[in-house]
Formats: structure tokens, C-alpha cells, sequence
DNA sequence: GCAATATACTAGGACATCCAAGGGTTTGGA
DNA sequence: TCCAAACCCTTGGATGTCCTAGTATATTGC
């Protein structure tokens, strides 16, 4: 990590609003602003418990997905609404994890449109081995006190809903 | 926007975890998986109000800090920390402001190996314009009540500062 | 004073995300 | 029946982020 900075950035960006006079919406700012770094730094942590792993956090979402697939296998458009992503990503996404031998394209039976992603052996035994390590050293020590975990819940549930991620 | 899901898939995913016995790290979970798709929900409606003005967040986000820098220039380090970004993304982003008339680099007067970044006049005019922009148009309408907002500025704020973000 | 260490920036490469566009497959209405 | 519209996936291009290395300049220690 680098040194601390001796003042919270955020804090001063939203002093800077209320010096201009946008104090109406400094609040707001600031906890976006807040937000987009608190992903970061996650984002870090995670990619960094995957790494002995050779997969990438946008890939383990994938590997992660298909193993709570009650058939083993999902269509990609299937999976690119759950993970909210576009379907070029899971394109992309999917090409790696199949070089990898994690997953395997496969035809639908009956749509001649869709394609079936498939977890291999391989990529199901990472899977598991891959949550176990995120459970331990990611979730386990979140950083967030349980009270704190469940208000995000609740604010972040609402947020997305009216975002219209879903109904 | 895309048709919402008819179940939220953050909470489907806290389910299968409390399913495979990690309900220990279950709430963890779903609160740090609710911050990243937040955070892509808030970056795709930012980027949306500064596309007619030709810059992306990152880039915008360097020059609102210009903006407030006293001298009217920082050092590419400084901009670096301050902004909590990797030095090379700096660099890309000042090569491409550059490109566009925004910032220029200049020496830094006593230390040889210091640049410099400064806003041009076209660059300050697109900084107060592109604020206004996301003021009335992200900020304004965040979301979040008034409660909330502040619920998440200190639980952000205690988040980032045992992350080391600042002291 | 000079060599070793530290700091500042840039170049090149790997990844992920999105958008725009294209080609194949299905569906639905005339 | 049949063609237009809708849907699914992929390719190609632009961006941003990080990492590893390399070059140049400062600082430190002997």
C-alpha cells in the first residue's frame, strides 16, 4: 500500500463543493465519490486472493455463476443479464475461461441462436477452491462491522431496485 | 436500459451461500457485490452526462482536481495519489487531455524530474461546465435520501480509512 | 565528492468494459 | 407462406486500470 495521505481526499472534494456554493448536492458527491473508491479498493483485494489462482474477479463471477446452475450450464445472454454485463464482456470473458479448459461452449438443443457455457471438472474444482479463498480472506475480514454490512444491504438493494436492476 | 431481472440477483447469491453452509460470510458477500454493481451503475450514468461534453470520468475527475488546486497545477505524483490511481493511469490520461487541448505539461522549476500538469482556459471552462452537468444531473438526483447519504459517507469514510487510504 | 538508493515519469503489455456493426436464427404478422 | 423485425453471439475499436521495466533526476551516506 502507499503512505496514508495525511487528509481524506473525499472529504476535502466535498468541502471544495461547499466553498462554491454546491452545497446542496455535496453530500451526494461525496458519497459517490466514496462509493466509486470503496469498489477499488475491494476490487484490489479480490483480484489479489484470485491471482494464485490465474483468474481474474470477472471471470470467477462467471466460474461462480455456473456452479449454482441447477443444469451446469447457462446460455451466455442468460449469464450476461445476471452479472449485469454487456454480452460482448461474457464474449470475451468466455474465450479466456475456455483457453483456460475452466469452461466449454456448447450448441443449445433446440436455438440454434444461443450458446450453452459449460463448467469442465477443472473449472468447477476452482470454483470451489477459489470461493473458499474469497470467503476466507475477503469476506471473513470485509472491514465492515455487521451492522454496518446490513445497513449497506438495505441501502444498496433500494438503490438497485430503482435503478431498475430489478423488480 | 435493460428488462429488470424478476429477482434480485444479489440476494438469489446470498441464498446459495447460506445453501453451501457459508452463511458465516453470506452477508459480506452480498454487501460487497452490492458496492461493485453500484459502483458500475453510477460510473455508466456519469459517463452518460459527460459524453456530449467529449471526456470520461477519469478524465473529468482530473480536471475538477486541477480546478481546485490553488496554484492551478499539480505535479502528475501528486495528482496521482490524490486521485488514488496508479501513476501510468495518469499518464495515459494526461497524454489524451492534451491531445484535446484541456492540460499541458510543463516542467517542474526546482526538480528536474517533476511534471507538471495545468489546466488551459478551454480546460477551465470544460471543468465548470461538466460540474454543473453532473451536479444538476447525478448529484442532485442520486438516489439516496438524505439519510442514506450520510449513512454511506461514514461508513465508507471508516472503511477507507482502516483500508490506508488516509489517516 | 561519488556511488548507491530513492523518486518521477513513460513505454509496452495484459485485461475488462462498453459501443457499433455484422451475420446467422427465430418469431410473428400480413 | 414469407419477409421483416427481434434476438443471439462475435468481431473490431476505444478507454481505463494495473504491472513490469527502463530512463532520467535527486538525495543520502560513506
Amino acid at each position: 500500500m502507499a503512505t496514508p495521505l495525511p487528509r481524506d481526499p473525499i472529504a476535502d472534494a466535498r468541502l471544495n463543493w461547499e466553498r462554491h456554493g454546491w452545497s446542496d448536492v455535496a453530500a451526494p458527491m461525496a458519497a459517490i465519490t466514496a462509493i466509486m473508491r470503496t469498489q477499488q479498493i475491494l476490487l484490489a483485494r479480490i483480484e489479489g486472493v484470485l491471482k494464485p489462482f490465474g483468474v481474474t474477479f470477472a471471470r470467477y463471477e462467471l466460474l461462480a455463476l455456473l456452479s449454482f446452475a441447477r443444469s451446469g450450464a447457462l446460455p451466455m445472454n442468460k449469464a450476461s443479464s445476471l452479472l449485469q454485463v454487456h454480452p460482448t464482456s461474457v464474449t470475451n470473458t468466455v474465450d479466456r475461461l475456455q483457453s483456460a479448459g475452466l469452461v466449454v461452449r456448447s450448441p443449445h438443443p433446440t436455438d440454434g441462436r444461443t450458446t450453452l457455457i459449460e463448467l469442465t471438472p477443472e473449472g468447477h474444482t476452482l470454483a470451489k477452491r477459489a470461493t473458499a479463498a474469497l470467503n476466507a480472506e475477503v469476506f471473513a475480514q470485509s472491514g465492515f462491522v455487521d451492522q454496518d454490512v446490513d445497513q449497506l444491504i438495505g441501502i444498496l438493494g433500494s438503490f438497485r431496485r430503482n435503478a431498475g436492476d430489478f423488480s
